[in-house]
Order: C-alpha cells, then structure tokens, then sequence
RNA sequence: UGGGGGAUCGUCUAGCGGUAGGACGCCGGCCUUUGGAGCCGGCUACCUAGGUUCGAUUCCUAGUCCCCCAGCCA
C-alpha cells in the first residue's frame, strides 16, 4: 500500500500546481553531534520516501554542523552508515551547512545592508531581560539603532576574531513587540572561537539554526522542509529570512509529530549520557533504541520501515507502544528467519535402546512459512540435550511435554518414552532423563500415525555447538518528567534490561552461522547473532522480549 | 493571563456532510510435527455544550483539556 498523509497530501498537491516545476526535493538533516534513534528513522523515512514516491524526487542528506562544540565526525559516519543500512540512499546529495558559511556570511551581510540585522552587545543575561516574558513584549536593545556602516564593521571585525566569545551577536531586525518570542530579534551569529571539526579555525562566528536552517533549504533548492512540531512558530522566521536575504529559492516547512515511544529512552542528550557514563556499552547497545543498538539487537531495515509506515505522519502527540514496533520486526522475522534447534537450559537424555554408535540425519524444515527456504539435516544420536522446561517430574494438570512413563516427539524424529530420571545423590537434582524411542515412528514415515500430545526439540550431545545467548530486554524507564530535577533520572531505567547471559546448545549447523544472521529458536525466541562475536565466540542477541518479561518491567514501572 | 499547534477505540491511525474503517493490544475459540507462529470470532472511540442541516466526527460559535515557545542549542 502507498502510504498516505497530509504532508504526501501538500506535496501531491504543489506537484499537481506546478509549484516549483512539479520537483520535490525533501531533505535529511541530522545534527552530527550523536548517533540516529528510532525516532530519527520516522523522519527518514518520511524524507526518503516522499522523494522516492515522486518521480525525479530527491532527497539530500544534510548535516546541521552550525554549532562547532557538539558536532564530531564520528557521528556524520555513523549517521551515513545507519541512513544506508535503513535502506536510502542520498544519490550523492550530502551536504553540510559548514559548507556553505561563507555564503550564509554574504546573506548576513546583505540583511545589514538592508538594516535588517545588527550587532548587539548586550551580554546573554541582558538580551534574556530585555526578550520580555511569554506575556510581556520585549524592549529594543540600546545597541538596535546603530549605522549601517557601524553594524557592517561590527560584524566584519566579529569574523575577524577581534572580540571575545560573547562579546557581540548579530541579530535579525524583527519586532521586539512580537507575541512570538521568535521574531523577537533573534540571534542570527554568535562568537565561538572552537575548532570546527569541519573548517577548523576559518570561523570565529557561527550561524544560528534559524538562520542557517532556511537558507540551507534555500541554497540546495529545498522544495518541501520538513520538521518536528516544536519549530511550528519558527515557520514566520524561517519565511522571514528566507524573504529578506532575496534567497532565490523558497522552500515551504511543514511540520509533523516527532515519535515518542512508551518507556523508551529517546532523547540524545540521554542517550549520550548514558554511554558518557558507560551505563551502556556504547551508542550500539542493543537495550537502546539506536538505530545501531537495534540492528545489533536483530532488528531488519524493512522492518523499522514497516514500523515508520504504520505509525503515520500526522500533527498530534502520540506516544506509540513499544509493542507495536515488536509486532514488527516479529513480523518480518517470522517470514524470513530459519527455525533451528537450540536448548537453553539443556537436561541430558540417554536413549538406551538406540544404538551406541549410530547418527542419522534428520531432516528439517528450515521455515514452515516460506517453503523456498528448504530443508537442513541435523544430527540425532544416543545421548541428546532437551530443555529443562520440557521435562516435569510432577507434572501439573496442564503439562503435556514429557515426564516419567509420558512419551513426547522428538521434533524431526521418533516418539521417545521417559522411563527413568537420574538424580544427584548429594542434592536430588535432576541430571540425565533414561529413555526409549520407537523405531517404527521416525518423522515423515508413511506408517507412522501415532499422536502424542506434544513434540519437543533437541541437539545431539556429541554434535551440539555451545554457544553463548544474551537476552536483553529494552533499557526502559517511566516518565522522565516525574522525575525530580535533583534526583538522578537514571535511577528511573530498569534494573532487567539485560536479564541474562546463559550458555546455550545450538545444533551444528549454526557453527558458521554469519555475523548478524536471525534465526528463531523454538519456543524461545527470535535470536540474531552478534556482530562482536567475532570475538567471544558464537553468540546471540535475543530480538524481541518475551512478553512476560515485559510484563513483569511494565508492572515494576508502574507501581514504583 | 501572550503566541503557535492538537483533540477519533487502551495505543497509533483513516475519514473531509450520508452505516466511524484498519493495525497493535486485549478476550475467546480452533490448529498441534513445538509457537510468542497460523486461522476464526469478539472487544472498545468521534473532548464538551450549543447552533446550521433531512442528516455533523466532518461546517459555525463558545468552552474544556493537552503539547510547544522566554538558548549566543538544534
């Protein structure tokens, strides 16, 4: 289905008018001073697809590096990299607003010209009285009346690096009197003297966002800017410099919903503080909800993107639940993941009427949902490991898996009778399970049509490779805006995020399994294999959280 | 108490004057060579009050509630 919206709706529209020759070009642009989140993904997907709905439509990616203290290239290629692993691709339109500071400069210098921008030299605390309030106007700025040729020097002696951080700023000559704090003079220049990771020390002053953002949009021919709803009252500004620079182009912002997702940890600043303190591994954890820490957890790209599609493009806040973006991805996974054989916990069972030395190889179905997967064969011999939970020696009403004297199938193979349970003398603890099997009632046989009440599955205990499983659970928190501001929000996330690391059996095929492949244990759940496990061996990620993990999170979050 | 936005199932989201639809979730059933899979069924919504109209979620008026804005961040 082609997704549909009111942003697709004004763009469809200006196509239909002719506006702007029937082009669409939308743009991306992060600021690289962190790594892309979920939320991040809304907006690529909305910018990326628009341009790839419309024919001849682009979409550029655009760095917002005007602030030189928080930006770091680290994060520009980590950004490109998650950008293409999402699945878009920028065509070689990638850009930065540092590129173009030296135009932004001549378009400053033409606001001044027109005396509409002039230096100030109030301090930040002076400029913050004399704003006003929300509900009080501001007062001009005894420096507002200075020359042309004054605010012209000003502001050349500013590039120049004659004047401390601080000093002076160019502000925009709007109207003090506005009820729209924004038009209220706003900052357009300031003095940093930082190393840009970018121009170095060729600049000493720094544009503003609401001052670069437009006439970025403007230089690169921007047909539809698109943004989160808190700059909906920067749109008069956005307008403003647009029309007095004389841009040659005007590009038309529209504003819709950031996604906020419920118990997510989602805001950069968090984020980042969050791997300052090393409280995650690193901006790739798979308990947060990067785009890497997803990935790395197991999530697909047409996943997310079947996520951002479904979500919806619309102006109202809304929190969407974090289910439904498990719902997805379990969706995806479902479809294209191989089931395999993999025991968790695993009790050792002995079947004493198989013979010693014998294997036979069983075959399997890799995905019952996509035949074109194929089938795989896998080891089945005398003494093989099933999961602990499969096995009662009591067991309740509801119980149908094995327990003494109870026969089970072997998934893929034959029916296999309990007939005795071993026990540590020490302790009583269960160590092996005694069984039989029948020969006559191998998987796929014609003459085999007995039932029994359930199939388990299995490894060979000679064939099984060990392996190492982590399952983690999202980092989530309650509403960081009950948090006290004195009270350290991190006390707020919960304590299950990784809930445990466990050794794990896995059937031998998997011994080459690739870095990232997802495979869907039975029973227990989606696993992907780490990236790093080149390194500590095979390991896997679990995907998805069970649902009564998450239960259990939700009701300790609810009732703290 | 200024300005800018927004209110539709528990949660997202359609609808643009004519039976309020979809998805997640939840509940129930079925399936059984494993399900957290699959199949079937059910659940619950138009912020309020007036008005216009044969007819209003939709148009008008007045309220109510929620979000954003007082960085030399973006």
């Amino acid at each position: 289905t082609v997704p549909s919206d009111f942003i697709r709706d004004i763009v469809a529209a200006d196509r239909a008018a002719g506006k702007h020759n029937g082009r669409v070009v939308t743009r991306f642009p992060p600021e690289p001073n962190g790594y892309l989140h979920i939320g991040h993904a809304k907006s690529i997907c909305l910018n990326f697809g628009i341009a790839k709905e419309n024919p001849g439509g682009i979409c550029h990616l655009r760095f917002d590096d005007t602030n030189p203290t928080t930006e770091d290239p680290e994060y520009v290629e980590a950004i490109q990299d998650d950008v293409h692993w999402l699945g878009f691709d920028w065509q070689g339109k990638k850009f930065f607003a540092s590129d173009y500071f030296e135009q932004l400069y001549s378009f400053a210098v033409v606001l001044i010209q027109k005396g509409k921008a002039y230096v100030d030299s109030l301090t930040a605390e002076q400029m913050r009285e004399y704003r006003g309030t929300l509900t009080e106007p501001g007062r001009n700025s005894p420096f507002r009346a200075r020359s042309i040729e004054e605010n012209f020097d000003l502001f050349r002696r500013m590039r120049a690096g004659e004047f401390p951080d601080g000093a002076h700023v160019l502000r925009a000559k709007i109207d003090m009197g506005s009820p729209n704090i924004n038009l209220r003079d706003p900052v357009l220049y300031r003095i940093r003297h930082a190393a840009h990771y970018r121009t170095g020390t060729e600049w000493c002053i720094y544009p503003a966002y609401d001052y670069a953002h437009p006439l970025s949009d403007a230089i690169e021919g921007i047909t539809h800017s698109i943004c989160t709803l808190e700059f909906e009252d920067h749109r008069p500004l956005y307008d403003w410099v647009v029309a007095e620079t004389g841009a040659p182009h005007r590009p038309q912002q529209i504003e819709f919903a950031r996604l906020n997702l419920t118990f997510a940890v989602m805001s950069k600043r968090k984020l980042l503080e969050l791997v300052d303190r090393k409280l995650v591994a690193g901006w790739d954890d798979p308990r947060i909800p990067t785009i890497k820490g997803l990935r790395r957890r197991g999530y697909t790209a047409e996943a997310i993107r079947a996520f951002c599609e479904h979500i919806g493009v619309a102006k109202r806040d809304a929190v969407v639940e974090m289910q439904l973006l498990e719902y997805f991805i379990r969706e995806d996974l479902n479809k294209r993941s191989p089931r395999v054989m993999a025991v968790l916990n695993p009790l050792k069972v002995v079947i004493e009427n198989y013979p010693e030395d014998a294997i036979e190889e069983m075959e399997a179905v890799n995905n019952p949902e996509d035949p074109s997967a194929g089938t795989r064969r896998v080891p089945f011999s005398r003494v093989l490991y099933i999961e602990q939970d499969d096995f009662r020696e009591d067991p309740p009403k509801q119980f149908f898996r094995l327990a003494p004297g109870r026969e089970v199938r072997l998934r893929y193979a034959y029916i296999m009778k309990c007939t005795g349970v071993v026990k540590d003398p020490e302790t009583g603890a269960i160590t092996e399970l005694r069984c039989t099997y029948d020969p006559d009632t191998k998987s796929g046989s014609s003459q085999e049509q007995r039932k029994v009440k359930a199939t388990i599955h299995w490894v060979s205990a000679a064939h099984a490779v060990p392996a190492e499983v982590r399952l983690y659970n999202p980092l989530l928190t309650t509403d960081l805006a009950k948090i006290p501001p004195d009270q350290d929000w991190t006390q707020s996330l919960n304590p299950q995020s990784l809930e445990r690391l466990t050794g794990c059996l896995v059937e031998p095929g998997l011994k080459q399994a690739p870095v990232g492949a997802r495979f869907q244990f039975e029973r227990t759940g989606y696993f992907c294999v780490d990236p790093d496990s080149s390194q500590t061996g095979l390991v896997f990620n679990r995907t998805v959280s069970l649902k009564d993990a998450w239960a259990k999170i939700e009701k300790a979050h609810k009732t703290s």
